[in-house]
RNA sequence: GGCCCCAUCGUCUAAUGGUUAGGACAGCGGCUUUUCAAGCCGUUAAUCGGAGUUCGAUUCUCCGUGGGGCUACCA
């Protein structure tokens, strides 16, 4: 067992966006990849934002994906508690401790104070910074305050000049001016730490040797790395990803539409298809392959393919990989994950589990019509939702105008005839089964051209524009039903 | 405004101080064919601009430009 250790801490405030997921998928990948472990902890020092439910639907969403853990707060291990909120004490006892090293200091400053401050800098066109007022308090003024009861915050007291080296392993090294950073609070006055405070102490304590978090941390990535050396620890390595963006280049946000993961999902998206199309934004392996299983990215994933830049999200790729792995689903596997859709669009109710009518006409099916409507769309989608939106036809009869039914060229009164002839010829078949190679051969035979019959006849059975063969929707829908149609479409015509 | 990051086909990206700048998605064309899809074959398309270093820069440096991020007792 080697020491490799990375994390993921959300903090709990919404859905699990693409962003996030990439973020995830990234460290979990990273730290396999490396034979580490994967850690999940829980950044709720804002209770303001915390949104209720949030921990639950980010376990689920990530499991769904295939993303787990090896210490969290829903499996325990050596490092809890996992959960920022139940390590208050520890973070105050290291603030304190940081007071007594003289790398903090206590400030009294009210925030009536600290905004009339920053108004009065950014009208005077200085950059909105604390003034350190409260950084020269003598130890008496700071005794009688306290005596006094007075609320404060702590702050990092950062070093008054030079610059600091940080190293990011995507970007190498970054030399920031240490008159540049603020001295941000590190404990609020109600005790709770902020997130400078609680990541650096709580990546320590829980020895993570790799710190991946998104790239616009890489601000406070100087001060984080200055805490680490005023506590007097030694800085894990970092990784700052760099973000997602939406098609017109801005950051991915729900105005744009579907964001959450959960979105993708109840749109029909696979979780392979998210995984690989996550994995290959932003990451490349050696060679060319581009289409990966989580398993082949837990082993080959590594820090050398990863890039720097941002990038934008596509969703026509995304369709590609889903389309891609739809197709590989077997069959029964796939029957499963569609029937939900057919059931919310109407067309079929579970009377039990695979006890099927179809809604309208309350016939009872069996779960392998609903197979072979599957394998007959299996290649044509691209999400599975979209099912709703080609199959109407193999629950209610096709509504469909009569000039549909007209192949190039032909006159109304052809296909007509063609149907009619058609007709009659699958009438007559001894075996229905043999349909196409019966139905092919007299064509042949006559000297008829395929077309002239056969897309009148897929569109009498569909009613539709492009849908899957003829002979193909005939055996699904059967010898009664084909007639049927086929008589209905004569009528039309 | 200040600070920081980023920059190769429309998009995701590969490559190296010397290549016909490669692959994938999308697009386009073809094959197949009763439509659509799938599949196969082919094809259009890129190194942000300007200096410098160099025999030679897409690659290294600088300056621009563009995009993004941060600038809270949020994360």
């Amino acid at each position: 067992m080697n020491n490799i250790r990375l994390r993921l801490a959300p903090s709990p405030t919404g859905f699990l966006h693409l962003g996030n997921l990439r973020t995830a998928l990234f460290g979990f990948l990273l730290a396999k990849s490396m034979g580490g472990k994967f850690i999940l902890r829980i950044e709720d020092t804002d209770q303001k934002r915390e949104v209720e439910g949030a921990v639950d639907s980010l376990l689920n969403i990530l499991k769904w994906v295939g993303i787990t853990f090896d210490e969290g707060p829903h499996i325990g291990g050596d490092y809890g508690p996992y959960i920022q909120s139940q390590r208050l004490d520890i973070y105050k006892k290291q603030a304190d401790e940081l007071l007594a090293k003289g790398g903090a200091y206590r400030c009294f400053c009210s925030s009536e104070r600290l905004a009339k401050m920053r108004e009065e800098q950014t009208a005077a066109k200085q950059p909105p910074r604390y003034d350190r007022t409260c950084r020269n308090l003598s130890p008496a003024d700071i005794e009688a305050k306290l005596t006094n009861n007075e609320p404060f915050v702590i702050r990092q007291a950062m070093p008054l000049e030079g610059e600091v080296k940080v190293i990011d392993e995507l970007r190498g090294e970054i030399i920031f001016k240490v008159a540049d950073l603020e001295d941000h609070v590190l404990l609020k006055s109600d005790g709770v730490p902020t997130y400078q405070l609680a990541s650096v102490v709580d990546d320590h304590l829980m020895k993570i040797s790799h710190v991946t978090r998104g790239d616009e941390w890489l601000p406070s990535f100087p001060k984080n790395v200055l805490l680490y050396q005023a506590f007097g620890w030694e800085v894990p390595k970092f990784i700052h990803l760099p973000l997602i963006l939406n098609k017109t280049g801005g950051k991915l946000s729900k105005r744009q539409g579907d964001v959450f993961v959960e979105d993708y999902k109840t749109r029909g998206y696979l979780p392979e298809a998210l995984i690989n199309f996550c994995a290959m934004l932003g990451w490349h392996p050696k060679t060319d392959k581009e289409i990966f299983t989580l398993a082949e990215l837990e082993k080959e994933f590594n820090i050398e393919g990863l890039g720097a830049s941002p990038a934008v999200f596509d969703e026509e790729k995304l369709d590609f990989y889903n389309g891609h792995y739809i197709r590989q689903t077997n069959i029964e596997k796939l029957t499963e994950l569609i029937l939900p859709y057919l059931v919310e669009s109407n067309f079929i109710e579970r009377i039990t589990n695979y006890d099927l009518r179809i809604k309208k006409t309350a016939k009872t099916i069996s779960l392998d019509y609903i197979k072979a409507i599957v394998a007959l769309e299996q290649e044509r989608l691209k999400n599975l939702s979209e099912i709703k939106d080609r199959v109407s036809y193999f629950f209610e009869e096709p509504d469909y105008e009569a000039d549909l039914l007209i192949w190039k060229g032909l006159s109304r009164a052809q296909v007509k005839n063609n149907l009619s002839e058609l007709k009659d010829k699958l009438e007559s078949l001894p075996d229905f089964n043999q349909l196409e190679t019966a139905t092919l051969a007299w064509l042949k035979d006559s000297g008829k051209k395929n077309g002239d019959y056969l897309w009148p006849m897929r569109v009498a059975l569909t009613g539709l524009k492009a849908s899957p063969g003829p002979f193909e929707v005939a055996l699904v829908l059967g010898k009664d039903q084909v007639i049927s149609r086929l008589k209905t479409a004569i009528a039309k015509l």
